[in-house]
DNA sequence: CCGGTTCTCTGACTAGAGTCAGAGAATGGA
DNA sequence: TCCATTCTCTGACTCTAGTCAGAGAACCGG
């Protein structure tokens, strides 16, 4: 990898970690250490089980009993079993709670100010602008793509999406029962694969694969959740499905869409699909595409 | 401020926090507790004296020491007697030292390149490109700017460095002796004033202001370190001097300037100043210029 | 050469952030 | 109904990262 450029980031990381880091200590974890601040900022508003903050935390459970508990001894919240479970304990903020979390939030803004204090009108945008950019492509680079069965419940859930959004976004409306679905065989190895796309452990995208014997590989249901659009995730499938086909030998790649997705049809272009003839009968779609595919080069 | 911006930069915060951070952490404190890590590193391929190292890492005498024996114990480290003053005592990295310290440095690779990694190469050039305007801004708004007398050390060292660059840059060379020098005098309290620029304490920039009595006011001795350029501390400089001589009653700035210094002459257009006849005779300016200012709003 | 200062070290302490091994209630399934 | 499991809590630890108060050696100015 570019040695200039892992310099930068190197660079960044060294400057962000010192002077966001140190605000970061002394605003935040003023009064209040700073494991039961986080705490108390992660109950949020509407409450929540301990087991969910736990998990959400990765915190150990007696670590978290004794924070909840030092929280409850300044009354600041309020700990009830659940009323179906009575072994689940619930966390609530009280009133004191709420302000104090209210208190934590103005610290978050006056460090956020504290950055852009210094700086010119003109310099705050492009700082802004900057790290939206960075915040934007870190984000990015954390999603992970994953093999799963299209039984999957993430799976599952990522096809009720993209059904419901074709429903909304086709002029026709969009029925399952009228279109080209392959089964779930068809995606399942070794006749095709499933990927889901997880941004911290929701799943936010999928797409399938399918290998038919002695023909073109064929992409089918691919989506992306609206939240995590703009991530370059569409490209990031399609470059990993077409090296998938490549490695089971096949070297041509096609798919069809219909028209009212624009964005992914910009987006088979620019990844190097030819638009062609119509190769199947599906009744929605309006676009065919192909790209020849080369074996990745080993190692 | 603007709420959205604030926004921004909270999203900011969390997601560098947690992607930088939780890396961070994983890679280089992996063997080593993170402040002997951070000691090794400072140390350097040259040794330094103990005193120093706590200075610059801010570490109470004892921690380090403690520290230092531990490194000590694990054979990286060496320390002994200064020869001039045996109290001092400096430190210097064995050769298994100079091994582990390398292995930091190559852990922190790895950290710039899992945060790469995921992207494709459009992506990587624009997560680059971010983060070195982050990096640059946030540095820019570390620099602080403040009155010392023109006789501080600080204030001593800009002006060499001053007028070492223009003996440079100059066609004619540069001699003190045949230019208009303020007297230290005039760029005192009341006659004027000079302030200096630094980033992590050291000196990056100065500037000075005259404040004849009722006559212009008019900037002097204006520099910015090498390494401190492109950081907007040239602009920063103006617009405080220009607030300053406001509130001093004053409602035209001027300065003059060689033609061999382009870059200044581009900012003082871009900040409002134009060029007008020569107002004296100093022999090594070639450009005058001058803005109108008013008093800054009450508040 | 004496007294104050500087520099480093040691010992004794603290707070934060966890980990680990049960104990004891509540639940769910056979 | 009973047994395994789930969930939370308690007590007993650990490791980092410090802070604070001297002690003792080395140095410096008068």
């Amino acid at each position: 990898m570019d040695a200039v450029q892992i310099d930068q980031v190197r660079r960044f990381n060294r400057t962000v970690t010192e002077r966001v880091g140190v605000l970061h200590d002394n605003y935040l974890g003023r009064d209040r250490p700073f494991g039961a601040a986080r705490l108390l900022w992660e109950i949020g508003e509407r409450g929540q089980d301990i087991r969910a903050l736990r998990e959400r935390l990765g915190l150990d459970s007696g670590y978290v009993s004794r924070l909840l508990r030092s929280l409850e001894s300044d009354g600041l919240v309020t700990v009830e079993p659940q009323a179906r479970d009575r072994r689940v304990r619930t966390v609530r903020l009280t009133d004191a709670g709420r302000a104090e979390r209210a208190a934590l939030d103005g610290r978050s803004d006056e460090l956020a100010v504290s950055l852009l204090e210094p700086l010119n009108a003109a310099q705050r945008g492009r700082l802004v602008a900057a790290m939206a950019e960075v915040d934007r492509l870190l984000t990015a680079a954390t999603v992970t793509l994953e093999v799963v069965d299209p039984g999957h419940t993430d799976a599952e859930h990522c096809l009720r999406s993209y059904f419901a959004e074709l429903g909304e976004r086709f002029d026709s409306g969009f029925d399952p029962a009228l279109s080209l679905l392959p089964d779930a065989g068809e995606l399942r190895p070794p006749r095709g694969l499933f990927l889901v796309a997880r941004l911290h452990g929701e799943p936010v995208g999928c797409a399938g694969l399918k290998l038919p014997v002695g023909a073109p590989a064929e992409i089918k249901r691919m989506w992306v959740a609206p939240h995590a659009r703009r991530l370059g995730l569409g490209r990031r499938f399609l470059a990993d499905l077409e090296a998938r086909a490549a490695r089971h030998g096949r070297d041509v790649l096609r798919l069809d869409t219909n028209k009212a997705l624009a964005a992914a049809i910009g987006l088979y272009h620019s990844c190097g699909f030819q638009e062609v003839a119509a190769f199947n009968d599906e009744p929605y779609a309006h676009h065919w595409f192909e790209k020849r595919i080369t074996a990745p080069s080993p190692g």
